[in-house]
DNA sequence: GTCTATACTGAGATAGAC
DNA sequence: GTCTATCTCAGTATAGAC
């Protein structure tokens, strides 16, 4: 990696953390990292193409380290389910322990989340984790439907998306600030997804004790 | 409100649901609408206040439904704290049955989170809902904490924005389509929820049972 | 192989005529 | 109220210098 990249990188990273993605015009990036504007295109090809790279460089650790931790605990299991906890564990300590030591990188996950951009950045770089533990959940959870293990899942991944991206730097109901605590924050976030992972089926309707409507 | 605004609200809609709100231009708009450009800016003032105007008529029948039905459920109990599955059906009920019946809208809302514009409009249009519902958890979850309840409360946004903006339109996991049925996904959410915010706080440490590291 | 200078296309915004 | 013309700035593409 040459120096030109690197400057490129390092400075586009700070600047769509502190201003966003869509705000953060190539212009300021070369002129804040001592480039020229068409080194950007010569070595990422465009603006997209350089955010995948910063992603890249970010939640390849990530990624890397919830599989170790799940390879782990299906040893440590033996063949046998691994307990709902021990997933979520597996899943949300690696990103949540590095965000809550790097402030900024949050900021910059919740610049990209809130941009919307979250969703592709998922679908590049994290589908295969999760197809991963869904299949772990599953051998878990073997009560629930395929279609209610999907559903859940689903849910879980929303919870942890909007908590990863945005309570560590600040909260948006109360505006009293949480703790950016990040052993706190697993246990709460691993305490709330197993309750709702392992939550009975409501199969029944809801209308039953309406009063009418 | 004249011709000229319907006509621009409704293709503004339209084509933000069907391409997204970054991807439609002005000049798409008005194209399709059949109106000059500048009547935007005449009109809304720029295309940040027209989406607001958007969201405005969507959301605020969706949000005098959840008050109606939470003050419906309090005068219910008589002064007793409503029952938790009661509050996240007032909370959940009105826009998953609605955007179920109306899968453009709800496309039009995923393209919206999608983009990353739903925080800013639900600090807008959602924030004094959600101060209301928080407070009735509280009293429904005496057991935890300010900050347990805040978190947990954050989790369960998250999964429902997740869910009300995506898994009606398309599953992002495996691929398969997850039916587009209002009444279950609403089941399916409250078991999930109601199980996340009974669930007992993880209060010891998580790496007691663990192996070394 | 790297990088610079410059031009191209299309976006949102605005001033002023009607 | 509405529209024409124009402004500024964005991302992108290319030609050519080192």
């Amino acid at each position: 990696m040459t120096e030109t990249q690197a400057k490129i990188l390092d400075t586009a990273e700070r600047l769509f953390g502190e201003q966003g993605y869509a705000a953060t015009s190539l212009r300021h990036i070369i002129a804040e990292a001592g480039v020229n504007l068409a080194a950007i295109h010569y070595h990422f090809g465009s603006k997209e193409e350089l955010l995948d790279q910063l992603i890249m460089r970010r939640a390849g650790p990530v990624n890397e380290e919830r599989l170790a931790l799940l390879d782990r605990f299906e040893a440590e299991a033996g063949g046998a389910p691994v307990p709902v906890e021990k997933l979520l564990r597996a899943f949300l300590e690696p990103p949540i322990l590095r965000l809550a030591k790097r402030p900024d990188l949050a900021k910059f996950m919740g610049r990209m989340y809130g941009e919307g951009l979250m969703p592709v950045i998922a679908e590049k770089h994290f589908h295969h984790i999760v197809t991963r533990f869904l299949a772990a959940l599953g051998r878990a959870l073997p009560r629930l439907t395929p279609l209610e293990l999907e559903l859940r899942v689903q849910f879980m991944l929303g919870a942890m998306a909007h908590t990863l991206c945005f309570p560590l730097a600040q909260s948006t109901i109360s505006g009293a600030a949480i703790p950016a605590d990040g052993d706190q924050l697993l246990r709460e976030l691993i305490a709330f997804l197993s309750g709702g992972l392992r939550a009975p089926a409501m199969r029944q309707d809801l209308t039953e004790e309406k009063s009418g409507k």
